[in-house]
Order: C-alpha cells, then structure tokens, then sequence
RNA sequence: GGACGAUUAGCUCAGUUGGUUAGAGCGCGUCGCUCACAUCGACGAGGUCGCAGGUUCAAAUCCUGCAUCGUCCACCA
C-alpha cells in the first residue's frame, strides 16, 4: 500500500509571498501617466482604520482586484487606490476603552493630549487593514495611499464646509437629532438605523385640573376625570408640556383647552389639539415632550410651547425629574416610575408593543431623540444633479435594480447632521467671537452672523468688533463629511487642481473621473449617495461611472457576519489553511451576481481543490513535456498544420472560454466569468485533452527511442522530430497545444487566482529559459511577470463548431461504454470487443481515442450487427460490447425502460408538431429543430427496438 | 405601511431576449490509489422549477394574485 504524502498538493505559503514583495519591488502596483491611453481607475471603499478584514472587506476587494488586473493586463493604465478612513465614533471608543484599562477617562487627558493618543494608536495598529489586504493579494498603488485624517484630505473637507457655508447650504439650529447616550453624540439619520423591538405600551392616567364644584373622585359625573395617554417611553413624561388629541376626535373634544396635571410632578399642562396626532393609535392622547422627541417637537413649535429635558446628554435623569429620579438612568427611571404610578393608582394598564427604535450603528445603543444645537448640510439642492446624472445613465448601477434604491432615497432626501460631539475628527473651521456672541447670542438659525467666522484658520481678530477672544467650535465633522470627497479628495483636490504644463497632467485631471465603484448595498446612502452629490457639486463631475453593488455575506443561518456575533469566518484564518487564491476563487464562485452570500468554512474547498487540480496539472505538463516548442506555434495557429480532432476542439473550447470570459467581466459577472474557466480547465483540458495527451507521449516515447513512458522525466532529444515519424511530429503539435493553453489558462486566470498563475507562469518561463538556452522569448513570456503580461485575446478562426460536435459525440460515446462497462463490472478489457455500426466514416480515424479512454481494444466498425452483445445508441451510432458469458437479461430491462422513456417524448413532440399554430407561428428554425429532434428520437427508438428484438 | 430581493435535486446556486429531453458544485451510492492530482478519477441515483390563475402554438422564463423567508426604507407616541 503506497502512503500518499502532501507533496502533490499546491502549498501557497511562500508563493504568495514571494511574488507580492516581488510585485511590490518591481513597480507594478504604480501605474504611469500616459496622456495617450484612456485611465481605468478604482478607488477603495476605505476600510476603517481600527478595523480588521472581515469577509466582506475579502470579498470587496477581490472583487476590485479583479477589475484592476484583467485591465492592467490589457494594457490600460490602472490605478487602483487604496486608503483608510479615521472613522471617527469607532476609534475614538477603541482609544477610550484603552485608556479606561488604565482608569482613565478621556477628560483626564484633555482634548489635545487625546488626539496625539489616537495619533499614537493609528500608528501602531493603523495598518492592520493595509497589510491584511497585501494578503490578499490586493494589487493597490501603496504609494498613493490615503487617509481622511491626513493633511490633504483635512484641507479638501475644511474648503468643503467653508464653501458650503458660504453659499448658505450649511446651517446651525437647534434640532431634535438622533442622540446616543453613551457615545454622546449626535449622529445622522443613515447612522441610527431602526431595529424592530418588544417594546411595552405604558397606558397613564393625567388626572384633570379639577374643575369649580368638582371632587377629585368624579362622583356622579359621567365625565372621567382624568385622561390617559398611551407611550412607550413613559419616563420621558418629566419633560411634558402639553397632552395633545386630534381636533375632531369626539371623545376628547370637549377638553381640549382644559388642564391636566402631569403626575408626580404635580405640573399643570394644558390639553391641545394638533391635526398630527393619530387617534386610532392608544388612547389618541399623546403626550407632548419636545425635548425629546422630534413629533412633539414640531406640535409645540405650531403651539407656541416651549419644553424642558429631562435628561442628560449621558442618558440620565436631570434635575427636572424631580428628586428621586434625579442621576438614575433612563431605563432604570422608566421601572421606578411605573412603580410609582402603579402605588399611585395611576397606571391603567401596560401592553406589549411591537415597534422599531433607532439604535446607534456603532455601539448598539438605544438613540434618544434629543433637542441639540447642532449643524446641519441642506441636501436637496445638491441631489438635483446627482438624480439626474444616474436618470441619465451617466452613472449605471450594477446590478441596476439598485437605481430604484438610490433615486428613491434622494428624492426623499433630508438634511444631513454634520456635527458630533467627539473629538477625534475634523474639527469644524467654525470660530466665535465672545463679545460678538454675548450681545447677539448664538442661536440663530442662519449663522451668518456676527460673532461667527468661518475660516481654515482661527483669526486673530474679529473682524466685527476686533476683539481677540475667539474660540473654536467643539464639533467634529462627521466622518462621512471627508468620505464623500473620497474620489477627488484622494487625487490631491484642492490643491493641484491643474499644472502649468498640459501635457504633465495631475492625478486629478488624468484619473478622475474613476471608473468603477465596488460596494455593498449598505453603503448605498452612506457613501455613493453623497459621492455622486460632492463629485457633481465640487468637481462639476460624476466621481464614478458604474457602481457595482455585491452581496451581504452572511454565515449559514443567514445572519450578517459580524464579529460581535461570533459568526464570523475569519479569512486570514482561511488564508492561513488554504491559501489567497483559493480564498479569492471560493468568496468569488460562491457569490452569485448581486446576491447575499451564506458562508460556511467547507464552501471554501471548491478553490482550495481547484488551485490544487491548477497546480498538478501544470506539474504533469511540466515534467512530462518539454516547453520548448518553437517553430510550431506559428503553423498551428495559423491553421496551416492539419490539426487532429482533439487539437482543433480543444483550441476551439478555448478562444470560446476566453471570449466569454472577457463578456462576463465586461458585465461584472464575476462567478460566471470563473465557472468559465473551472469548468473549461477542469473538466475540458484536464478530463479529456491532457488524458488524450497520454497516449501520445506514450507513442512519443516508444517512437523516438527514449524508453517508455515511465521514464519521463529523461530528457529528449530535440532533433528526434526530424526522423519524421508520424507520431512524433503529432506529439510536438500536442506538446504545443499543452504549453499553449496551460500557459494562456494560466494568464486568463491571473485576476482571479493571482499567485499561483505567476508560479506556474514563472516556471514556465524558466523551464523555457533552461532548455532553449536563448535570450529568445515566445511574445507572451517576454514579460517579467504575468502581472503586466498580455491578457488572452480570443482568436475567431480557432473556433471550430465543427470540430465540437465530432468531439462531443466521441465524448458521449466514451462515456456511453464506460457506463456500460460499469453496469456489466467489466474488469478485463482485453476480453471486450466493441462494434460500432453507422458511426460517422470521417471520426474511425479516431479509434484510438475510445481505445485509450475506455481500454477496450478490440473495435470494429460493422454494418451488421453482432448477435450476442449488450448495446446502447447515441446519436446515430450504434454501439455494441461483447463478451463472454454475457448477462442479457440486464441489458434488455435497460432497453426496454429507454424505449418508455422515447415513447414519452416522442409522444409530447408529435403532439406539438401536429399543432397548426405551432407549424404556423413559430420561428422557422424552431419547427425544424423540434423535427429533427423526433426524427432523431425515432431513429434512436427504432434501433434500440431492433437491438431489443435481437436479444 | 411602502420598496426590493428570494423560492429550481438532500444542501448552495446557474438558467441571457419565452423554443430540442431543465444544468453545475457539494452531499449521497457503486467501483477504482493506472506513475499530474484521493483536495483525484469513472459511473450512477436524485427535480410535476413555492401555490393558484392568466397570456401564448409554446412558460422555470412574461402578467396578476397568494404564501413563506430575507433585506432596506418610513416620525405613528
């Protein structure tokens, strides 16, 4: 028993590292500026800076990958790149919680001395991402690489926000805005998303103002005294100001302008009626708490009432709850109070209440609406343009059911809120001149005022009233507010907008507009929104022409995968056990355009066994054949040597795969672009070319004198071919071929599977080298790399449909034997004899490809059939195996159940040809297609009903 | 409450503009380590294309409705 041991396998570790430094060294990543050729550019959805790759991130920028090597292999300047975002919120948490390890709180450090923190932090671990995409394989221009923190970068968003201000689509107001209590900042509206949660619907009774000659107790009074209002937050109740009901609500209508007495507080609040206010919703009372919730915010406003937190910016209860609320948090306050109320007999009743809250994006907490001063982008009159540039085509979605998307959150744009209350950031170009500020306050809408400068730097005077105390806003921009300069920001907008020479252009004039934007659907409004809004706004032009849009992964269950949920798969784990480029194939072949992708671990053995089939085929070639086949590339190509079946099909299956390959792509049909490939490389070139190959480098072998086949590894002479021998020339046109497609295969799937292509490239290139011992190279190999080698191009005279069709029938006869082989558990092929009757004169040249592939030896090629056989058809041919002691009886069951199954069909096919309108209205080709197939079928019944008779 | 997507073999999915007998990978069963590859090879079993209507000579494919699952959006306390 033979021990297989693990050297067969393809061991990515050291390839893939050797060839990314090697890669790295030589340039490539670095695109030149050719004023001739027409840029193709990507730039990065910046990862977060304290993120690490996650299979999302893995399949993004595959995806990317991709892109920028089957055009850099074209020819085309590329430019992929690549960058980090400083993501304010999450790495201003990750730095605190470090430092609370310590016991200290980011207060203690003071704003300036936090910041060179977060510095210190981003130096040290801010690359993680970057180098975790070096493994990948990811092949971005790291010289240009950016971050939105970086001095450029803070220059484009500082001009960003003076200009807008200037034209007055910034403003400053006082707001309900979504407010996360533990990050205590304000966040936007795309930074809050809603989580549906079981929530309860608190039912409370506000006593009414008792009236003159009323008892509190209501006695022989119909009316109730009290009203009751239904919330799901009840102890936001400390800040009500009124109880609100529809104006033509009957139930309440009469105590409307009345009093009612807010709990515990023991405030008396008046009773209005608001238009806004749903009576079918609880009790169609509502209370009324501006403060803290943006609806009741506007009632108030149309009603002229002011409001009153009752809450911190932390979450907690303020000094208006009263004493004994005062300091608890608001959850823990909420069960206090119901407490209360029950013991107060205020509390009618609690009822489960199925709603969604807004919960922050980045820790997960529950926002709280929150009246704040806060700044504030208008967004509709920059989505004009950016509507219409995607109506127009201009910008094209792929997959394009996400047009819909986009244009629908546009059209219904709001504004967006800039400002947050963090440090780490951009921080506002905003300054405020005391004097100024105490004599006309601050708090005007529009804040192009006195007292406030908007500049890049802080003035030393000001220039209403010269004083010089002046101070910076607190703020921070919020991290999107850099993000959305992304495309033009990172090319050196604004700065080198243009050079003095024309023909030296700038990045910015020769990469933008980019080409290609590869994204996840939840970026959609983030980030391409905004893009497109920016690109038109600032540059005048689109950022991007197509955007295409991948698919969530999720593991099995259909859960996002996240770290926090534990699910996830982690890829430099997967890097780790199987390689990059199995991890690339797999992500890729698995992900089906444009859907969500449910991983699991075992999903990823469809590359790992691919690379491993790659590797050892390339490995039988290599060492079985010699790659030095000058001379005959020329004449086979140019068809004027007298290709043998297997050559033509072969050459035929290949340009066919390339040329749809480069359409996949062209489509970003990425998973049919690599079926294309597997299933041509695999299951066409391995299964039957290299098989076929075989035989002839058995013959090569016994022709030429070398021994045997088991001697391989001997080196052959050259100079063999001139004795002429028939096969020996047969061979070289399929050592040719071998080279030729193993090569070509190798650089159409360079993007793909990019490290162990170059391997198998560079060995090809060295063996080469070795056996030609010239400075001479075949035009595809003159490269240093296949990275900048020539990408395939399809060759049309190459494809032969003739040449398929005699190959697929030989294929399907092969196959045809096997199968009967296998049911008869032949094991003596010797014994065997073959008989084929009406199989096509022209493929009997060919014999010797049944014979090698089923090891039957023994053919006839018969008019008459053989008495005693098993047989079966395919197509027209009739084939018949016969041998000793032959069970017949198998054969015969075998038979009669493919005649029911004809029997069927032809039944079905009859019927449609026997319909007027189908002979009449379909396509003419149709008709006689569906005819030759029921004459097929009927031949193909008649024969097998003959062999049937005969048994 | 809206919008979008999904529903095809045990599982994961292909299936272009309707047109021969609906495909693949994994899994399963049988056989095989023949010297590129057991991460392999050969062969096989397995589907009334979610349901109900409709259009059509012809529907997995187009239309309508329904069901189930999923995602996103939406100020209903």
């Amino acid at each position: 028993m033979k021990t297989k041991d693990m050297n067969f396998r393809y061991q990515p570790k050291e390839t893939e590292e050797k060839w990314y430094s090697y890669w790295e060294e030589q340039g490539y990543f670095t695109p030149e500026i050719d004023v001739k050729k027409k840029p193709y550019t990507i730039v990065i959805p910046p990862p977060n800076v304290t993120g690490v790759l996650h299979m999302g991130h893995a399949l993004n920028n595959v995806l990317q990958d991709i892109l920028i090597r089957w055009k850099r292999m074209q020819g085309i300047p590329t430019l992929w790149l690549p960058g980090t975002d400083h993501a304010g919120i999450a790495t201003q948490n990750v730095v605190e919680r470090m430092l609370s390890k310590k016991g200290l709180k980011r207060q203690d450090l003071g704003r300036e001395r936090f910041i060179q923190e977060v510095w210190r932090w981003k130096e040290e671990h801010g690359s993680t991402i970057i180098n975790q995409l070096k493994r990948l394989g990811c092949s971005c221009d790291w010289s240009r690489e950016r971050f939105t923190m970086d001095k450029g970068l803070s220059a484009a968003v500082q001009e960003v926000f003076i200009r807008l201000y200037e034209e007055r689509f910034i403003y400053r107001g006082n707001y309900i805005v979504n407010w996360c209590p533990r990050c205590q900042t304000a966040l936007s509206d795309e930074e809050a998303p809603h989580k549906e949660i079981e929530g309860k619907l608190y039912y409370i009774k506000y006593p009414l103002k008792e009236r003159k000659g009323q008892r509190a107790e209501g006695k022989g009074n119909s009316q109730p005294d009290f009203v009751v209002v239904a919330t799901t937050r009840p102890e936001t109740m400390f800040g009500d100001v009124a109880v609100a009901v529809h104006p033509r609500d009957k139930r309440y209508k009469k105590l409307i302008g009345k009093k009612a007495i807010l709990p515990i507080l023991n405030k008396e609040i008046p009773i209005i009626s608001d238009s806004a206010v749903n009576s079918n919703f609880g009790t169609g009372a509502v209370k009324i708490t501006p403060f803290h919730d943006a609806n009741d915010f506007d009632i108030a406003r149309r009603h002229n009432l002011s409001g009153a937190f009752c809450m911190n910016p932390n979450g907690t209860m303020n000094a208006n709850a009263g004493e004994d609320y005062e300091g608890m948090g608001r959850f823990e306050a909420r069960e206090a109070l119901i407490e209360d109320l029950k013991e107060r007999k205020l509390l009618l009743k609690i009822e489960p209440h199925l709603h969604s809250v807004e919960h922050c994006y980045r820790c997960h907490t529950m926002i709280e609406p929150y009246l704040s001063h806060q700044w504030f982008a208008r967004m509709k009159p920059l989505a004009k343009k950016a509507i219409e540039v995607v109506k127009k085509g201009e910008i094209k979605f792929y997959p394009p059911r996400w047009t819909k998307v986009y244009l629908n959150w546009m059209e219904n744009i709001r504004d967006w809120c800039i400002s947050r209350q963090i440090w780490w950031g951009h921080r506002l170009p905003v300054f405020y001149c005391k004097n100024c500020i105490q004599k006309t306050g601050s708090k005007s809408q529009f804040p192009k005022q006195r007292g406030i400068i908007v500049a890049k730097t802080k003035p030393e005077r000001c220039p209403y009233c010269g004083s010089s105390e002046i101070y910076q806003d607190e703020d921070v921009l919020d991290t999107w507010f850099s993000s959305w300069l992304w495309p033009f920001s990172t090319l050196g907008w604004p700065e080198k907008q243009k050079t003095e020479d024309r023909k030296q252009k700038t990045d910015l004039d020769y990469f933008y507009p980019t080409s290609t934007l590869v994204t996840a659907p939840e970026i959609i409004f983030f980030w391409v929104a905004r893009m497109i809004m920016a690109g038109m706004k600032f540059m005048g032009k689109i950022p991007f022409k197509d955007v295409y849009i991948h698919g969530t992964v999720r593991d099995a269950s259909g859960k996002k995968m996240s770290k926090s949920l534990g699910n996830a798969i982690d890829p430099l784990e997967i890097i780790k056990e199987i390689g990059s480029d199995a991890l690339r194939f797999s992500i890729v072949f698995i992900s089906a355009t444009g859907q969500d992708i449910f991983l699991s671990k075992q999903k990823f053995a469809v590359g790992r066994n691919f690379a491993n089939k790659v590797w050892n085929a390339s490995r039988y070639i290599l060492q079985n054949w010699e790659a030095n086949y000058e001379g005959l590339p020329s004449i086979v190509f140019a068809g004027s040597a007298d290709l043998e079946l297997k050559e033509r099909w072969i050459l035929s299956r290949f340009n066919q795969t390339i040329k749809e390959v480069n359409r996949c792509l062209e489509n970003y049909r990425f998973q049919e672009a690599e079926s294309k490939i597997y299933e041509f490389f695999w299951h066409q070139f391995c299964d039957w070319y290299i098989e076929l190959a075989k035989s002839v480098h058995a013959t090569r072998h016994t022709l030429t004198g070398t021994g045997t086949p088991h001697a391989t590894r001997q080196k052959l002479k050259p100079k063999s071919v001139e004795r002429g021998a028939w096969s020996v020339e047969r061979s070289e046109i399929t050592q040719t071929i071998l080279y030729h497609i193993l090569e070509t295969s190798m650089r159409l799937l360079h993007p793909f599977m990019p490290f162990i292509s170059e391997e198998i490239w560079q060995r090809i290139r060295r063996q080469r080298r070795k056996e030609r011992k010239q400075k001479e190279k075949p035009e595809n190999l003159q490269a240093e790399s296949i990275m900048v080698a020539e990408w395939p191009k399809a060759d049309e005279k190459l494809i032969d449909k003739k040449a398929e069709e005699d190959m697929e029938l030989l294929i399907e006869i092969i196959q045809a034997i096997r199968n009967l082989c296998a049911e008869l558990s032949v094991k003596n092929f010797k014994e065997v004899k073959l008989v084929l009757v009406h199989f096509p004169k022209r493929l009997e040249r060919y014999s010797n490809y049944l014979s090698q592939l089923t090891r039957i030896e023994n053919i006839d090629y018969q008019t008459t059939k053989p008495k005693k056989a098993i047989s079966t058809v395919v197509q027209k041919s009739e084939l018949y195996l016969v041998l000793k002691d032959i069970d017949l009886s198998k054969g015969k069951e075998r038979l009669t159940r493919k005649i029911e199954e004809l029997d069927k069909e032809l039944e079905r096919l009859s019927q449609k040809l026997e319909h007027k309108d189908f002979l009449q209205k379909a396509p003419r080709e149709v008709v006689q297609k569906t005819k030759e197939t029921r004459e097929k079928l009927k031949q193909e019944r008649k024969k097998i009903f003959a062999m049937l008779g005969q048994i």
